[in-house]
RNA sequence: GUCCGGUUCGUCUAGGGGUUAGGACACCGCCCUUUCACGGCGGCAACACGGGUUCAAAUCCCGUACCGGAUACCA
């Protein structure tokens, strides 16, 4: 029998980091076996699904790459075919009427409504004692006919219990004096959540559900309706929660941003870099390695892998160095600075194209100096989007200065006014006239401008100043990127060209502000 | 309340009767680097608690505490 597993989101909201995680683990499980990956919206919730939500639960799988097969499955869709299910059990003798009016909407917080009248039976309460439940057929008919609105529950035995083996959490048993008879049916005939989810899982002959751990209870319940239909359950495998720092509940409405997959795409994380992380989360191959591939992961997946306890999601608010997990942002750095160039290169190029910093010559005439100009910074840049800010000196003549940097390497030191146009000089002398900006990398002096030869004359040029290396030298970098770090200010100077190099040391902008 | 689950460094985790309890991130120190990083080396740091079982318990059993989930004519 080949795996079919199913990604079943609902569509109220962005895809966050929870749901890319049971995505994920679908996926892998379905690539790992050879099986399908189905994609199933749950949009039965009319009033708060909506198409933007569905747009960007797609935008997020599509950035993660977690394609899946077959057509997408619109839950709403399938509504008659949940409503002649619930019909047949009703038919059956396996469901009834409910006749009881249905309650008001209760109001502001629902959830904390139903604990407290869960807290108020104090166990006390009996799921059977539904006067309508036995209810003759005939009368049951003759209500329906009139006219009367019902809803359809299903009949659960008295006594008896579900039991069933979870791929994580083993095996799980639930008397079914703690199961209500549930409601499959509204009164206004609208199908609800677990029929349309086992009518839905059973159509789309999902062998493994894989979700999270708050639907363990919702499993029992599923398995009483796949009883009363007659049709083998699938495998359940809960998965652990992921939780905010507080232990708490990871939410959108609490903690924005942050638990949202589109946010880590826009801030410059590489997919494969996030992928890697979510699937360490909740998940170990139990082995001392955290970089894994793709391949890589869809090889050692496995379910018995997956962990029972909650993971948190490590961030901490208000601090811009914090804002998401630090492993997170480390695995993104590691990516970033390991990849192959070419690969990286191709998530660089886009970026720079939105920071109107590409240039085609990048592919052609100054390929070579573009690939190692990426291969320098890219050591010291966490996300995408360093390339564009941090980056920028490299790409363009018109970048910022950074007024701590200019103080502490540049302002700090007044002689480098004058000393800097005359390294400037100096350079020219010895390597040769600057030609053009436009080819920045071709060096025609006569000396060749590298790396050791620029120290020797910077060397020779502190010697006769009587001043530090380090003053020169920090001085130039933050003249010539606008910022106190980066690399080495030799592979700087040699990286940037002798031309711009000498440009840039002879600039006085920096000094007039 | 009831039912279900969980608990190893701050965080992610390995280990599952005998280990100096391992790794990663973060943090700290040293080296490298006349910057900042990267890299290398090192350090800090954990088996929730109480009972059993056993020659031996982080590991098995029971209980307690704490945390989480569920408990809808939501999904």
């Amino acid at each position: 029998m080949t795996v079919r597993v199913r990604f079943a989101p609902s569509p109220t909201g962005y895809l966050h980091i929870g749901s890319a995680r049971t995505a994920l683990f679908n996926y892998l499980y379905a690539r790992h076996t050879g099986g399908k990956f189905l994609l199933r919206i749950e949009d039965t919730d009319l009033a708060r699904s909506t198409e933007e939500s569905t747009r960007s639960i797609l935008d997020g799988l599509a950035w993660l790459e977690l394609d899946h097969d077959e057509d997408i499955v619109f839950q709403s869709d399938n509504a008659d075919k949940h409503r002649a299910t619930a019909k047949k059990l009703l038919a059956e003798g396996k469901a009834y009427r409910d006749f009881t009016p249905k309650a008001a909407p209760s109001v502001a917080n629902v959830k904390d409504a139903i604990k407290d009248r869960a807290r108020a039976a104090q166990g006390e309460k009996n799921m059977r004692d539904n006067q309508y439940r036995d209810l003759s057929n005939d009368e049951s008919n003759a209500r329906a006919a009139a006219g009367e609105p019902f809803a359809i529950r299903l009949k659960v035995a008295a006594t008896g219990k579900t039991l069933f083996e979870d791929a994580v959490y083993g095996i799980q048993e639930r008397s079914y004096a703690e199961t209500e008879d549930l409601v499959l049916l509204r009164s206004d005939g609208h199908p609800l959540y677990n029929l349309a989810v086992v009518c839905d899982d059973i159509e789309m002959q999902i062998t493994h559900v894989i979700r999270g751990q708050d639907h363990l209870t919702n499993a029992h319940k599923q398995v009483l309706i796949y009883e009363a239909l007659g049709i083998t359950p699938p495998t359940f495998a809960h998965l652990p929660l992921i939780m905010a720092p507080n232990k708490g509940k990871l939410s959108k409405r609490k903690h924005g941003e942050v638990v949202s997959m589109t946010t880590y795409r826009d801030a410059g994380f590489l997919a494969a870099a996030f992928r890697n992380f979510l699937a360490l989360l909740g998940w170990s191959a139990g082995e001392e390695k955290e970089i894994y591939s793709l391949d890589e992961l869809i090889e050692k997946f496995a379910l018995d892998g997956i962990h029972r306890s909650n993971a948190i999601f490590n961030f901490t608010e208000n601090d811009p160095r914090r804002w998401t997990d630090d492993k997170a942002q480390w695995m993104n750095a590691e990516y970033i600075r390991t990849m192959p160039l070419d690969e990286l290169i191709s998530f660089v190029k886009p970026e720079l194209k939105a920071a109107k910093l590409w240039r085609e010559e990048y592919e052609d005439d100054d390929k070579s100096w573009f690939e190692n100009t990426i291969k320098l910074i890219r050591q010291r840049f966490f996300t995408l989007k360093d390339f564009s800010s941090q980056g920028r000196a490299y790409f363009s003549e018109d970048y910022d200065f950074d007024p701590v940097a200019v103080e502490k390497n540049l302002s700090k030191f007044p002689d480098l006014k004058t000393w800097l146009p005359e390294l400037a000089d100096r350079f020219e002398a010895e390597f040769g006239e600057a030609e053009s900006v436009s080819s920045p990398h071709v060096s025609k002096g006569s000396v060749a401008y590298t790396e050791e030869n620029i120290e020797s004359v910077v060397k020779a040029f502190t010697e006769e100043k009587g001043t530090k290396l380090g003053v020169i030298m920090n001085g130039a970098r933050t003249l010539l990127t606008g910022v106190a770090v980066g690399p080495s200010m030799l592979s700087l100077f040699e990286t940037l060209g002798k031309e711009r190099s000498i440009l840039r040391l002879r600039s006085q902008v920096v000094w007039n502000v």
